[in-house]
DNA sequence: GCGAGTTCATCGAGTTCA
DNA sequence: TGAACTCGATGAACTCGC
């Protein structure tokens, strides 16, 4: 009908609902314009009974916005000073995710274990989040000293007790039979998936606003839980786990895996972050986490992570084999709550 | 065509339609000054037939307006007085927004305390980030028992030394003397501006992603960081503060009190803060900050938020004049660091 | 794709000043 | 007087979450 394809307001051309009429685009952007801020400052003086159509459609502001209302538009469509705000933000965090989606692309996807697939990494992490909510069931907090201790203290404590067994076998050959020695070289080629990208000559950017703090931080662990999935598809030791036992494994070690690599980004004399891109280091500094935005979300984690921090710098002479084998550790824990097959590993 | 060109009353180069039709820039000024006042005041004394061209269009004025209004120039376009003060009120409040809103170019021109403009919000939080950095000189962590104890903590200690003597004085009216007495409703007055609407019939929204619930906490302290430097501005005893400590003040105080304030909005029973805006209630439970995303960014004060909220729960019969009275005093905190002139306050 | 908002070149009012 | 401005309003052509 030519009702599909006239505005109801001034008889232009339109282009679909807007605000819940069908109007043109001249209409809707002076609804949006003028509906709630001036809907009763205009003035008509010719009668307050103007024609409107394309031609005199600016003529008058007070008989076309009455118009408008008079054909059904509708203020609650209207997006309020909040919501606005939160778009734009939504907006800019997934800007930041795409940014650095560029350089996945590979991995054939598809296939296997659907249940790990986990579309957006973004869910991994609210699935995470919920479930520790949930601490009425003997989980988390309870069965691993989490509640109090935290992640971070906890990936201390693991630190503290390996080191001493890793650091002998920096030549990892033939300490082990060949069944383990095998399984050692699988985890260390599916590890070199995590490895991150060297200094480059990428811009350094010192992040300048909260918001955007925040996002490159999401961002680099969402970026670093894909790559923690996709490494350990690779391991024949993961894959024989039943799906349940995988996810849960994933589930649990993930964040921890993501916050313990970091470390090998992070600056021990100046004491941050580099957080690289494709294009840019993103410089994130240890105080950050000690300022009042962060305070306002509580949590008791900071010191015990700037102390592991702090130990770490000490006997970590950047020798990633450390890293490596935590990482697995991390993984494999044996005590993740609601695990079906308790195997050890190595 | 040409006579797009080319000025319909004189001929001249035309810069599009004045007044409903094609003309120069002289004829489209000419028209503005005279059509209204001078109409009937111009005569000619050559037969009124005088032919209007580029070489002899001031030759006479009479012939010259009437060829105007023979080609279509409508006086309805012209503004009215009052159309033209209403426009420049308007550019005016523009103008202030603008200068109050813009980035950096702090003070030069404009007048009264440009550090306080404050462009946007996000600055300013980073710029508290940016200040606790530099914890290296005497400042908030040491001065004021922050480093461990936070910020929530603080308010926490303050609260329960303070509502012993704020608790008698709800009939605020002739304990204090005079002058205190108005500051006092001044105070109380300014403090009208933060208001949290109340209740209302818009839907609730539960938070379902990690990145929306940040964004909405972060949407919701920079609006209420908007209000308190508003309402501090509304203060004559801050006023009278030099820009350097107002800045000060409100560098260090402005998330404290947001955060406080945040408690008229928590919901003691079911453990969550409701954010209201416009037409949206977002629910964001106190579990959210024990979530494992959270505990990646470290810090320590989840627990004593906790602990914080639950004896304020005890002791808070929804008495804002506690608040208010605690948001003064976390404002005037005489022991900000780098504070010029340590006055006390009431 | 739809329908919110956003962007920006352009228009046409008034304003300034030599 | 008129050339050269300022600036809010407009609307075609976008972006982007859902
Ligand atoms: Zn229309
Ligand atoms: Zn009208
Ligand atoms: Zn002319
Ligand atoms: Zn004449």
């Amino acid at each position: 009908m030519i009702q599909n394809i006239v505005c109801r307001v001034c008889g232009g051309r339109s282009t679909g609902f807007h605000f819940d009429v069908i109007t043109c685009e001249s209409c809707k952007s002076f609804f949006r314009r003028n509906a709630l801020t001036n809907a009763t400052r205009f003035v008509c003086y010719l009668g307050a009974n103007c024609r409107i159509d394309l031609e005199n459609r600016n003529k008058c502001k007070k008989c076309r916005l009455d118009k408008c209302f008079a054909v059904g538009m509708k203020t609650n469509l209207l997006y309020s000073d909040e919501q606005k705000q939160l778009r734009k933000s939504i907006i800019e965090s997934n800007r930041k995710l795409k940014a650095n989606e560029m350089t996945e692309t590979n991995d054939e996807s598809v296939s296997s274990t659907p249940s790990l697939s986990l579309q957006t990494v973004n869910d991994i992490i609210m699935d995470e989040m919920c479930n520790h909510e949930s601490e009425t069931s003997s989980d988390v907090s309870t069965d691993n000293s989490f509640s109090d201790l935290s992640i971070n203290k906890n990936a201390y404590d693991l630190d503290l007790s390996v080191i001493p067994v890793t650091k002998p076998i920096t030549d990892y050959s033939n300490q082990f039979n060949e069944l383990e020695g095998n399984k050692l070289t699988e985890l260390l080629d599916a590890l070199k998936i995590m490895i991150f990208p060297t200094a480059t000559s990428a811009e350094n950017i010192a992040l300048n606003s909260f918001v955007n703090t925040i996002n490159v931080i999401i961002m680099a662990h969402e970026n670093e839980i894909k790559k923690i999935i996709q490494m350990s598809k690779c391991l024949t030791t993961f894959n024989n786990l039943c799906d349940h036992d995988q996810l849960i494994l994933i589930k649990h070690g993930a964040i921890e895996i993501s916050i313990l690599r970091m470390i090998c980004n992070f600056n021990f004399e100046d004491k941050y972050w580099s957080i690289k891109t494709n294009d840019h280091n993103y410089i994130i500094k240890l105080d950050f986490f000690g300022s009042a935005p962060i305070v306002s979300m509580g949590l008791t984690h900071y010191n015990n992570h700037k102390r592991f921090l702090e130990n770490m710098g000490l006997d970590w002479d950047s020798d990633t084999l450390i890293i490596d084998l935590l990482t697995a550790i991390v993984l494999f824990n044996p005590n993740r709550p609601q695990l079906m097959h308790k195997n050890m590993i190595k």
